[in-house]
DNA sequence: AATTGTCCCAACCGCCATTTG
DNA sequence: ACAAATGGCGGTTGGGACAAT
């Protein structure tokens, strides 16, 4: 009855992924695209389950993952999306493609919690009552305050891919011609690594997942903000309802497909939009990465 | 220098909806 | 139609890195 099982839990290998690990479940995916994970363990010999393999590639290893820092308007926009969703990490994550749903459920539990949670703390005792202690902490966000002082360390690598994480990782791996030297390595030990050309670095290229189309913030008019204003009023009963969603957009979304379609990214690189809310104005406004450099976008989230 | 405490994040766990034989 | 596995998601945790004492 049902299907068989994915692997035989005996046996199957648990904590932080190898080098070793991560080339083969690349290479894995490089020939056969993402998906049916229930084959990847016994097609590669990898001692995990199908389970750990999706969740190290799409949190880990999947092109297009943007890595460190989060910039002050990612942050804004979790805090914003955040309040709006609650804790649909999964939901957020749409919204910024580069994040995992699990890079931005950590910041948020490391971060923005204490922030805001810091922040109720000083507003209560402050005098102004005038204005929720919320409000003000989005108008003190570096979202809206200090959008254009980024600091990135590594701002050459804003889009970085895990293409390059993987591409250093190979690196280290060929070098360290020692199983066991490899396998003393951690992910955090990939960026001490040096440069050097791989095959799979270069047949997995960087790509940007399409971003979800937008326009200028300056371009709100007071009737999109009134209509902005009664959406987010109604806003998580419209979210709450999957049956309002409109899927139809998934076969018309333009795919990330590389290597003269020999890997199929179709499915993770698509933007995913299922369950989407009727966002379309709001997530132009947010998604607008260049609002960063807009003067006067800092009166909008007075409405929030 | 050694110990203790805190922070951070990759990975695991458990639940649920969907898929499949 | 049903049972069982898969895939996806949110919550939690283990342990390494770093800071404070």
């Amino acid at each position: 009855m049902g299907r068989p099982p994915c692997c035989d839990k005996v046996g199957i290998k648990k904590g932080p992924w190898t080098p070793e690990e991560d080339i083969i479940l690349v290479s894995y995916i490089q020939e056969h695209g993402p998906g049916n994970w229930r084959a990847v363990p016994t097609n590669t010999g990898l001692l995990r389950c199908s389970k750990s393999c999706r969740l190290r590639w799409t949190n880990y290893l999947r092109p297009g993952i943007k890595r460190g820092n989060f910039t002050p308007h990612e942050e804004g926009m979790i805090i914003h999306l955040q309040a709006l969703l609650g804790n649909k990490w999964a939901a957020i994550a749409t919204y910024l493609p580069q994040r995992t749903d699990n890079d931005i459920k950590n910041y948020w539990n490391t971060h923005l919690k204490k922030k805001l949670k810091k922040f109720q703390m000083e507003s209560q005792m402050s005098s102004d009552h005038n204005s929720s202690s919320y409000h003000q902490f989005l108008s003190k966000s570096t979202y809206f305050g200090e959008r254009s002082v980024e600091k990135n360390e590594n701002n050459s690598s804003i889009y970085a891919s895990s293409a390059e994480n993987i591409s250093r990782l190979l690196e280290g791996w060929m070098r360290s011609s020692s199983p066991l030297q490899a396998n003393t390595n951690t992910n955090r030990d990939f960026g001490k690594l040096s440069t050097e050309t791989s095959n799979i670095s270069t047949s997995i290229q960087c790509y940007r997942p399409q971003q979800i189309e937008h326009q200028g913030a300056n371009g709100i008019s007071s009737d999109e903000l009134e209509c902005m204003m009664l959406f987010d009023h109604n806003f998580t009963s419209m979210v709450c309802d999957k049956s309002s969603c409109d899927c139809s957009q998934k076969g018309s979304e333009g795919s990330g497909l590389i290597d003269q379609g020999k890997v199929h990214f179709e499915h993770e690189c698509k933007p995913k939009i299922d369950n989407n809310p009727p966002l379309s104005f709001l997530e132009k406004w947010l998604l607008d990465e260049n609002a960063s450099q807009v003067e006067g976008v800092m009166e909008l989230p007075s409405i929030f």
